[in-house]
RNA sequence: GGAGGCGUAGCUCAAUUGGUUAGAGUGCCACCCUGUCACGGUGGAUGUUGCGGGUUCGAGCCCCGUCGCUUCCGCCA
């Protein structure tokens, strides 16, 4: 009988000794003593060395096989010497000594070392992407991010939800990112488009009373890549829950996370309940909204003090409105050099930052520094005494309006924790932000805008719509943070048709207007919605941070690059005239229709030019 | 859409800061080697210095443009 093997690289152990075995792998590196070649035969399974001896009949031939050809090998598993154990091999007590070999699959030369760690460029890893997946670390985080999704799965079912599938074609949603469009061949001029997310899906599912939901559901969003996020398509974990508050939702979310941090990291994770933070506290303390609280830097307000205390800069600025922010650093004067002073004042001003102004305790309790000189004695007591300072401490200054002294602070801090290496790379800090505004105002147009998630409940519902001022609303929406790093957002949702239009129409909509965009949800709101919430973090992002990947494109086996190409498989690409055709794309010459429209958009075209050239001739001074 | 960084052998990098024939490691090719495990040894081949232009007696290095990759801002609930 023919078969490719009896075991697997990764599987022959001292008790197998004296067996007849047979081998598939990659020749993933070879060591040819002229006596005796060694074979590391590789799959996904593990290595395994293979022993040929210069008797046997392929000995000659096999040394026009390169690295990484496909082969099979037949033979005797034989002990190793204890000399010649090789510990860092699972099959290292072993080696199979061949007896007879089968070419499988031939290689030409490959453009990058697969059994050797080094660095090739971004473009051909992706070209290769087959290549580089056979590469140790990157073969590894992929087989994680497997059992990752196999333990949240696992893990959903335990709590008692049910996975349902959601359409990958359905229609534009109105609010968020660019969509990706697909061309309707059955309705020309038509497009599906695929979902950001399955958000009105999930909710529709709470409708039809399915109660708890959850789908590792692909996304798409035609938006420009970061190094942590992926243009085109993600994965996120879509968890959606009936008669569920705010409290419902973190604790299915902590004890999912809890399960998968533990089981694949060793770092320490924080336990439940994560720390909860108002979004306000948030940006006045860490001036971002996903902070890392590894770092144990924050910001306090010093306006008050600053207000009457005798440095003129800062009482003129909060006089004005603004604000005075401080870090406190520990520890640090006496320690770093005067140039770590110098850059990071450089740092913030290149962020916008008029100075970075500080004190310093020394450790013999002298003070210092370019604002030590304006405040009196019992002053700097008083300081003291409001930033908890001990000698040996610096404190950092920022002054501005509140926005940007805020956004600054928040740089400075996260500066500082790298410079001064304050974050523990041996930790995971989850926190979750919550409490974030309803509205805002459009800094442009002064508009009450959603600030966040039009489809979130309003803390204090229709009583807050009515009678608050709209900027002092909250949401029930919330963040997970872990690390710095925005795992996902979620909310409470806003399930009554009548909360849904007061809301739109404080920021304009009239009810018309939020049916036609949104009657399909609206309609189901009216027949009976039980309340829900929900929450979708993001898989990619959860395999990055447990795998220490630096960038998303380590965690995906077939990942677009920055320019959202597939390198690989040439993707976008151009199709033939036929499909266009075919999907009216470019109308076939008899349809009138789009004649019709071509004529029509040609006209209009001339029109705006000769508008626009009419403008320029009138502009010009004559 | 904007800003920064990078681009030298198949791959990773160097080239005394503008100086004469652009080097090393790895891979590749040939040969030697019976216990290696990233084996070792000897020898060899491999370059439009991303592309185009400019400055200069002379450019891998300086300047301008352009292309590619990447990071960030915008954007992304």
């Amino acid at each position: 009988m023919h078969t490719f093997r009896t075991h697997t690289c990764g599987e022959l152990r001292k008790t197998d000794v004296g067996r007849k075995a047979k081998l598939s792998g990659w020749i993933h590196s070879v060591r040819d003593h002229g006596g005796v070649i060694f074979i590391d035969l590789r799959d996904h399974y593990g290595k395994t060395q293979i022993v040929i001896n210069p008797k046997m009949e392929f000995y000659q031939e096999l040394e026009k096989w390169r690295v990484e050809t496909v082969v099979c090998f037949t033979g005797e598993v034989v002990a190793r010497t204890p000399e010649t154990v090789n510990p860092k091999l699972a099959t290292g007590e072993i080696e199979l000594v061949a007896e007879a070999m089968e070419v499988l699959g031939e290689t030409e030369q490959i453009p990058f070392q697969v059994a050797k760690e080094e660095q090739v460029p971004e473009a051909m890893r992706l070209e290769y992407r087959f290549l580089d997946l056979r590469r140790e670390e990157l073969h590894n985080n992929i087989v994680l991010r497997s059992r990752i999704i196999q333990t949240i799965r696992q893990k959903m079912w335990e709590m008692g939800f049910n996975e349902y599938q959601t359409p990958i074609l359905t229609s534009s949603s109105p609010e968020g990112a660019r969509d990706y469009l697909v061309p309707s061949r059955v309705h020309p001029g038509q497009f599906y488009a695929l979902p950001q997310s399955p958000q009105q899906f999930k909710q529709l599912l709470m409708v039809a009373g399915f109660d708890k939901y959850f789908q590792i559901a692909p996304c798409f969003r035609d938006e420009d890549a970061r190094a942590d996020r992926s243009p085109g398509e993600f994965y996120q974990l879509d968890i959606e829950m009936s008669f569920a508050t705010q409290e419902d939702v973190f604790k299915v979310c902590e004890d999912l996370l809890e399960e998968v941090f533990t089981q694949y990291t060793d770092k320490k994770v924080t336990h439940a309940p994560y720390p909860r933070i108002p979004f306000r506290e948030a940006m006045e303390k860490y001036g971002t909204d996903k902070p890392d609280l590894r770092n144990p830097l924050f910001m306090i307000d010093l306006s008050e003090f600053f207000r009457k205390a005798g440095f003129k800069a800062f009482s003129s600025t909060v006089e004005k409105g603004g604000v005075v922010k401080g870090i406190r650093v520990p520890g640090i004067v006496g320690v770093q050099p005067r140039t770590f002073y110098d850059k990071m004042e450089a740092f913030a001003k290149e962020n916008g930052a008029k100075g970075l102004g500080y004190i310093m305790w020394t450790r013999e309790g002298e003070i210092k520094g370019p604002i030590a000189k304006f405040l009196k004695p019992e002053e700097l007591d008083e300081l003291e005494k409001l930033a908890s300072i001990e000698n040996g401490d610096a404190l950092f200054f920022m002054c501005d309006t509140r926005a940007k002294a805020n956004e600054l602070g928040g740089k400075v801090r996260a500066r500082f924790g790298e410079k001064l290496n304050l974050i523990d790379p041996n930790e995971f800090r989850f926190c979750w932000i919550v409490d974030f505004p309803f509205f805002e105002k459009d800094e442009e147009t002064g508009a009450i805008i959603f600030s966040h998630n039009p489809f979130s409940m309003p803390q204090g519902g229709m009583e807050a719509l009515q009678n608050r001022n709209p900027l002092e609303i909250l949401a029930y929406q919330y963040d997970i943070v872990c690390n710095g790093i925005e795992l996902s957002s979620g909310a409470v949702r806003n399930h009554q048709p009548e909360l849904m239009y007061k809301a739109f129409e404080m920021t304009g909509y009239s009810r018309e207007v939020v049916d036609s965009k949104f009657g399909g949800m609206i309609k189901a709101f009216k027949l009976g919605a039980p309340p829900h919430a929900g929450v979708a973090p993001g898989i990619d992002r959860m395999v990055m941070l447990l795998t220490d990947s630096p960038n998303i494109r380590e965690v995906i086996a077939f990942p677009f690059n920055q320019q959202a190409q597939d390198l690989m498989m040439n993707a976008p690409s151009e199709v033939d005239m036929k499909q266009l055709r075919e999907l009216r794309i470019i109308p076939l010459p008899h349809e009138l229709k789009y004649e019709e429209t071509y004529k029509k958009l040609k006209a209009d075209a001339e029109r705006i030019r000769a508008a626009e050239e009419a403008a320029q001739t009138a502009a010009k001074p004559s």
